[in-house]
DNA sequence: TTTATCTGTTAATGATTGTTAAAACAATAA
DNA sequence: TTATTGTTTTAACAATCATTAACAGATAAA
C-alpha cells in the first residue's frame, strides 16, 4: 500500500522566506504548492486537494485570516496554520477564531515549523483503516469473516463485496473517491472496472436496504458515500 | 438534551498559578481537577475520564513531558497543552514530539489559553460530528444526506444542486460571490461554469418555492444571497 | 435611448450512474 | 476429466445528472 505525499498549500508573500520554505518542505519529502498572495492561494485551494495550508497572515490583496475564512466555508477540518510577525495577542486571537489550527510567530526555526505541523495533522487521522469490524446503522459488518449481520439474520459477503464495503466503512459519511476505490480494490481504473463497481454498489445497496438510516451515496463525478444517519 | 462540561485535567506545582486558572476554568464552565505534581497528574488521569490536559512542564516527582508520554500511551487522542516558563525552542520541540497538541509559554493571558483549548479541542471534533445540516424557513437541508425536507416531504438533491445550496446556506442573508462560488464548487470561473450555476440557481429556486420566506435573491454583477425573512 | 453585459429559464445533448441478466471465469467435488 | 456451484465481469438498457445551447428579459453603462 503506497503512502501518498502530504500536499501543503503554502501562501506567503515574501519571496525569498516563500522559497526557503517551500525547498525546505520538498526536502522533507512534501508536496508543495507557492503562492504569493491571499488571492491566488484561494484560486489554488479551490483546483488542488490539500493536505494541510501554512498561510502567512500580512499578505497582498487577501491577507491570510480571509483566505482562513473562504477556506473554511468549503473545508471544516484542513488543518490551517497561520504565519506572522507580530505576536500580537489580538492577532493570535482572531486567527484561532477565524478558524486556525496554530500559528508560527516569525521568526521561528524550521523545526519547530516541522514539529507543529505534525502535531496539527496527528489529529486529522482517519478511521482506523485496519479494524476489520464496523457498525453500520443497524447493521455488523465484520471484514475478515466476509459477514453482514443484521438483527441477528447473518448474510455471507463474497470477497469483492466485503472489500468495496470496508473501503465505504473506512470513510463513512465522507467520500470514497471512485478511482481509489477502483484502484485498490481491481487494481486498474478502467470503464469495465468502473461498471462492475457500480454493480457492486447496487447488491450493497440492496443488502444495507433493511436500515433506512443507512445510504450509499453517489456524489456525481467523485465517487460514493456511505452516509449513517445519527440518531 | 444536555451537553456535558469539558473535562480538564490540570498539572501545575505553583499552588497560587495553579488555583487561579482552576477558578478561572471553573467560570468558565468547565470541570476542573488540579494536580500539584506529575505524579499525582497521572494518578488521576487513570483514575477518571478527561476531555483535555494541561500540563506544566517542570513538576517536582515527574515533569510534565514524562506525564504527557505516560498519557499518549494509554490515550492516542485526548488534547495536551504544555505549560512553560522557558520560550526554548528545544522545549518546544520536545513537548511535540511528546504527543503535545499545544504550547502555551508564561506568561500568557486567560484569553489566549481558552482560544488555544478551543482550537485543540475543534480539532479533534470527529468529521461525522459536526452536521451540515441546515434550517431554511421552513425547509431542513442536510448536505451530508443530499436531502431537503419540507413539511415531512423528502427531496433528494444531486451533488451539485446540494453543493450550491450549502454554499448559499453559510452565508444566509449574506451575498455568496459568484467567482468565490464558481471556484469552491466547480473548479474554474469560466463563463460555461457561471451559466451552469445559474442553471442550478433556478433548480433551487423551484425547490425552495413552497415557503414564500425564502428567496434566492440576484445582486448584479456580484452574485446571489439566499434570503430568509425573519419571522 | 442604445448597447453590451448579466441573469432567468427551458430544452437538448452527452456523460455518468442504476439495474438486471447473461456470459465468462474460478474453485471444488464427483 | 466434467459437472456443479459460486463469483466476477461484461452487455444492454433505463434513469439521472451536468453542461451547453438558445432565447427572453433585466440591468447598468454609454
Amino acid at each position: 500500500m503506497e503512502t501518498t505525499k502530504t500536499r501543503v498549500l503554502l501562501a506567503e508573500d515574501d519571496d525569498s522566506l516563500g522559497m526557503l520554505m517551500k525547498d525546505f518542505l520538498l526536502a522533507k519529502g512534501f508536496e508543495v504548492e507557492l503562492c504569493v498572495n491571499g488571492k491566488k492561494a484561494f484560486d489554488t485551494f479551490s483546483k488542488k486537494d490539500f493536505d494541510l495550508c501554512i498561510l502567512d497572515v500580512m499578505m497582498p490583496e487577501k491577507d491570510g485570516f480571509t483566505v482562513a475564512k473562504e477556506i473554511r466555508m468549503v473545508n471544516k477540518h484542513i488543518p490551517i496554520i497561520f504565519l506572522t510577525a507580530k505576536s500580537m495577542k489580538e492577532d493570535i486571537i482572531e486567527g484561532f477564531n477565524k478558524g486556525a489550527d496554530d500559528y508560527i510567530t516569525k521568526p521561528f526555526n524550521t523545526e519547530e515549523l516541522l514539529v507543529r505541523m505534525q502535531a496539527v495533522m496527528r489529529r486529522i487521522q482517519p478511521a482506523n483503516k485496519d479494524a476489520d469490524e464496523f457498525q453500520v446503522g443497524l447493521y455488523h459488518f465484520n471484514y475478515k469473516n466476509q459477514s453482514l449481520e443484521f438483527k441477528g439474520n447473518n448474510q455471507k459477503l463474497t470477497t469483492k463485496e466485503a472489500e468495496l464495503l470496508k473501503l465505504l466503512c473506512v470513510n463513512q459519511n465522507d467520500v470514497l473517491d471512485r478511482n481509489f476505490a477502483l484502484k485498490a480494490i481491481w487494481h486498474t481504473d478502467s470503464y469495465f472496472s468502473s461498471r462492475s463497481m457500480d454493480v457492486y454498489v447496487t447488491k450493497l445497496r440492496k443488502f444495507l436496504k433493511e436500515d433506512p438510516k443507512v445510504q450509499i451515496i453517489n456524489i456525481h463525478g467523485k465517487g460514493f458515500k456511505l452516509y449513517v444517519e445519527k440518531v
